[in-house]
DNA sequence: ATTTGCAACGAAAACGTTTTAGAAATAAAT
DNA sequence: ATTTATTTCTAAAACGTTTTCGTTGCAAAT
């Protein structure tokens, strides 16, 4: 614990108090030379300019965040990391965010809305000039996002937003998407048709759901809550008991939509081994055309979500606010919503 | 630009000094309580944190490190970020730091040597305690790396590392694993077994390489270098050329060990397309074990790699080597290798 | 009565920036 | 010769912590 005061080994090697001593000039000096201010002579500032360089100096950004209350750093809190969708939409902010001088930090809630809120808070403690968050299927609360807001750090939510919480949000056409499969299971022929859902207050298991429900609304085909399952965790293995179900009850489906991929494929699991034909007795449509879905067979019909456009989006409503704030120009949420594409494949055919 | 020279505005809401003033005590005081000095009367000190709670209170931590020189925060840099194993590795640090109290920015370097050294003094500049690295399989120069060191930043390199280097390693025994598949092959009955590899200057390509070539060498089978195909993006494209490529010149073959399972899979594509039984005639195995790998027609046998593992070792490593530094005691890098395992399914039965 | 020891607190420096306000030197204008 | 303007630079405060070294007051020991 004992140190000598001016203890020169726990310095940073360079900084500009460093500079200026070299180039007998002053602190300031050396401080508006690198940040182009116009009353520095050119010929000092090159100099100054030059050593920076030669030296590799770079400035401390901790230190410059005390006077500027800006630390280029995002946050971004998603349910899981190791995911198709969302690491995609992780890529599509990391690779934006980079381009602009800004680095991401990445939290996993673990779909727990109790951890969601200590992640929060320790973005804030970083001092993050923005949150990117998509909620978990719990999230019940909404303090901690208001509280975002009251510490003055831009708010962004994307694909599990809340309605009430007020901000930049980019989502896709969830209830659109779910009504576009489901009339395509029904344009071919299907009549019966199984929807695999998941939890009861995930806005976008709601507007999946509403989608499927009114498209077979509007094809005259009566909507049994019955065919409907809510899945907690919508893995292969829901998907392929929640099938095997229907079938030793007895109840006839001759179709599937299912809320996801990894669903879907448990479902024709289920269906190959009980010697149902996909496509000619049961049609099944997934959800976010993971990797390897057209690989297998019968390869997978699934609806194409655009994540990493969704992250590349995400960021650009975060600097427009940023940009706003600073130029004080007034601002508005946009709410982004992005088309899904619905690639059709054999197990739909 | 014009502002009060001692505007609040743009003061954090809470400081040290704030508590201080409200509880009129000094700023150290509050200091001290709030870090658990013992010189604090246990009366004073609980209304200092029962304040800070209630204000919810959180110390500035960019304040902080230019005292103390720890940000609590690291970086990963990761060839590509939507990919699965690399963010199996991610998630295994994300989650092993949060637990300690790091917050960890992820980087990808898109494979460009160049773009590592700049997201290298990106996150230098921002003085992360620690760097996890994932080397791109072009990396040439290791100037950068040695700069980490020198920095006083923790290295820890992971999967794809740099034999000169030195540092803490955490990889895969890559050799073993090839050899195993390609062994298990050869127990099947195969012959004449194609290998698809990687870049010839990354390790890791190198490495399985040369296990496949000892496997062949120990069962008295021929090496032919004919039968080795350097694929470049290893995509399923490739995997698909490179098999159609070898049946159009009518060599023959009853085995393929591929790199990746996205190679494995574009191979069997076009095994299938050529009228090949897989496992029959030729019999495949990927390396990976990605997601659906399992679902695939034929199943495909493959080398899982404990990702989430591997993201967490590097993440003890690293914590191993900050904390020997504090305590001044000395340490030595210790390379930390994960054994793969060989899951066998139908398309090598 | 004097010294010693201890508990509890505070003053102040330091970390490395940014930025305002002003100083110094020079050139231009009167 | 004096004033004014311009250019170029610097001093110094501020941001919010941490931590060393003192100081104070009081009890215990001598």
């Amino acid at each position: 614990m004992l140190k000598t005061i001016n203890n020169t080994n726990n310095m940073s090697k360079y900084s500009l108090k460093y500079l200026s001593q070299k180039l007998n000039v002053s602190v300031s000096t050396v401080s508006k030379a690198l940040n182009g201010y116009s009353d520095i002579n050119s010929k000092t500032k090159e100099r100054i300019i030059k050593l920076a360089k030669d030296l590799n100096f770079i400035p401390n950004s901790q230190a410059s965040f005390l006077r500027t209350r800006k630390t280029k750093l995002i946050g971004i809190i998603v349910p899981f990391i190791s995911h198709p969708f969302f690491s995609n939409i992780i890529n599509g902010i990391v690779t934006s965010a980079e381009k602009k001088g800004y680095l991401t930090i990445v939290l996993k809630s673990k779909d727990s809305c109790d951890r969601e809120k200590i992640l929060v808070e320790k973005l804030l403690s970083q001092n993050v000039d923005g949150i990117f968050i998509s909620l978990t299927q719990e999230t019940n609360r909404l303090d901690y996002l208001e509280n975002i807001k009251n510490e003055g750090v831009v708010l962004v939510q994307i694909d599990k937003i809340s309605k009430i919480v007020k901000s930049s949000k980019v989502v896709i056409n969830d209830q659109e998407s779910a009504y576009i499969a489901t009339k395509h299971l029904i344009k071919n022929g299907c009549k019966k048709i199984l929807h695999y859902r998941g939890s009861l207050i995930s806005q976008v298991s709601i507007d999946r759901f509403l989608g499927y429900k009114k498209a077979l609304e509007d094809h005259d085909i009566n909507y049994d809550p019955k065919l409907v399952v809510v899945l907690d965790k919508m893995t292969d293995k829901e998907g392929f008991e929640a099938t095997s179900n229907f079938i030793s009850k007895k109840i006839e489906f001759d179709g599937i939509f299912a809320i996801s991929d990894y669903t879907a494929v448990g479902a024709i699991e289920c269906l190959k081994k009980n010697n149902f034909n996909v496509p000619n007795d049961v049609k099944v449509v997934g959800f976010n055309n993971w990797p390897f879905s057209d690989k297998l067979s019968p390869s997978l019909s699934t609806l194409d979500q655009p994540g990493e456009l969704m992250g590349n989006m995400s960021f650009k409503l975060f600097l427009k606010e940023i940009r706003s704030r600073k130029n004080k120009t007034n601002f508005s949420f946009e709410k982004k919503i992005f088309k899904t594409k619905l690639v059709i494949r054999e197990s739909s055919l």
